[in-house]
DNA sequence: CGCATCCTTGAGGGCCATCAAAATGCGTGG
DNA sequence: CCACGCATTTTGATGGCCCTCAAGGATGCG
């Protein structure tokens, strides 16, 4: 992180380790820009062309859509990720990113990443391999919404924070700080932040988790992981290229 | 068609035009291998190492999870899609790729992909770009299982099974042929069958849709589609690069 | 100390799950 | 052509999860 103060923690805990020094030093000079936006900011809007995209270095950000009144957090980042890598390709997106917290974000011109297209492709396949992580989370989002009951998705989410903030090296111990409201919590379920308030209750209840204003607790993270049916296996953790650990069948 | 019997249909709606004839021929040289495989088949299995991916020439499949005793089903594929061009690098997949019917695939090595990559940015960019373009559906059946209910959930899926069909030139007229049987449009939507089973009648009885052993009927699909509050901009259709038709805001 | 935001609690109702059973359509073989 | 078996679709009754409306309590900030 000395070394690589914006992207020091791209990839970290999945495929860093394949990166050369040459490129994560070519990786860390594509950040031409560097800003800190307050809570509830737009670092990408729906339909708006993009030039740049942005890497989140500190804080967290989530993506979001509108349906009729209603706002829907389609997912969330930690630092390291790419937020909106996908809009190298696709150019306009159709959501909206937005902070949750005071962010630290990183500006990558779309031009440098065209450039880095043509010259490495070991690289650019490592960028691709980031966005398909992305994916990985989304599918396993859609199931569990497809499958799981409020309390169970919310242990499914605080799981997967925790389990990705770790892997950035942002957790320790038994607890963790998220900026995030129960509101925000139920729009990432797709229930009502009543229906959260019973289903947080819940795991306090049952001795499964606790989150007060933000902080999770756990005192037994397997039994979170248990109550939450979560499987870390879809986050890619340390797989190298090809030689990934296993996923456990 | 005639001239790319296997690859024909890749991109086709979207971004295919911006391919040259040079690489549309390189393209079908790609798929070595040509299969046929009936319902129920799995075309990649949970936790499997990849060497090769595979282009859906002909049918649907779909993707799937197993929840305890329950199958979750992600996403699906109509013909030209790429089912699993992610484990060309994540290398093992996290979920089961089935076919929905008869089906043909195509196969592509990860060795012609890995030259590929070396040779052709802007060809990797396109294949990019279509992986980029699953990740935005998934986002979309996010939005869509957190804030609809049953009924509207199936009437998105019918919109975007309609528009998908149409943009591989695979569907026209009032009615679109489909493989699927009631219980496996409930495990799209993560409903019981015998509830989709009742939001079919509810369709039916409003005047929306009717699905009948597989074939959808609608007389009026901007109904379906205002019914199902489904906007068709996250599929990227005919999209330049980078120019794309305006994502309306 | 006032205010905004966030969290908490209660009561009633609708959507969907579950259990149970019957009807329909379809392919096979007699 | 009909009989049969099977998967798929349909229907009914009951209960639980979650929504909605309404109001009250806590927390933190200026």
């Amino acid at each position: 992180m000395a070394e690589y103060p914006h992207t020091g923690r791209f990839l970290m805990g999945r495929l860093r380790h394949a990166l050369t020094h040459a490129e994560k030093q070519t990786l860390e000079e594509l950040v031409s820009d560097v800003e800190t936006l307050p809570d509830g900011a737009h670092l990408a809007r729906r339909g708006e062309v993009l030039e740049r995209s942005t890497i989140l270095v500190e804080g967290f950000v989530a993506r979001s859509m509108l349906v009729g009144e209603n706002r829907a957090i389609l997912s969330f980042h930690v630092p390291g990720d790419f937020v909106d890598l996908h809009g190298f390709a696709l150019k306009r997106l159709d959501h909206d990113v937005i902070s949750i917290g005071t962010v630290t974000a990183g500006y990558v011109s779309h031009h440098a990443l065209e450039k880095l297209m043509q010259e490495q492709p070991h690289l650019t396949r490592l960028l691709w391999f980031s966005s398909l992580l992305e994916a990985a989370i989304h599918r396993e989002w859609i199931c569990k919404l497809e499958q799981l009951q409020a309390a169970q998705r919310v242990a499914h989410i605080f799981a997967e924070i925790w389990y990705r903030l770790e892997m950035v090296g942002l957790a320790c111990g038994n607890q963790v700080r998220t900026p995030l409201t129960q509101a925000q919590l139920a729009e990432m379920c797709g229930i009502t932040p009543i229906h959260m308030n019973r289903a947080l209750g819940q795991l306090r209840q049952e001795g499964v988790a606790e989150f007060r204003r933000g902080t999770l607790f756990a005192e037994d993270r397997a039994r979170l992981e248990a109550f939450g049916v979560f499987d870390p296996s879809y986050l890619y953790g340390n797989a190298e290229l090809g030689m990934g650990e296993e996923l456990t069948s």
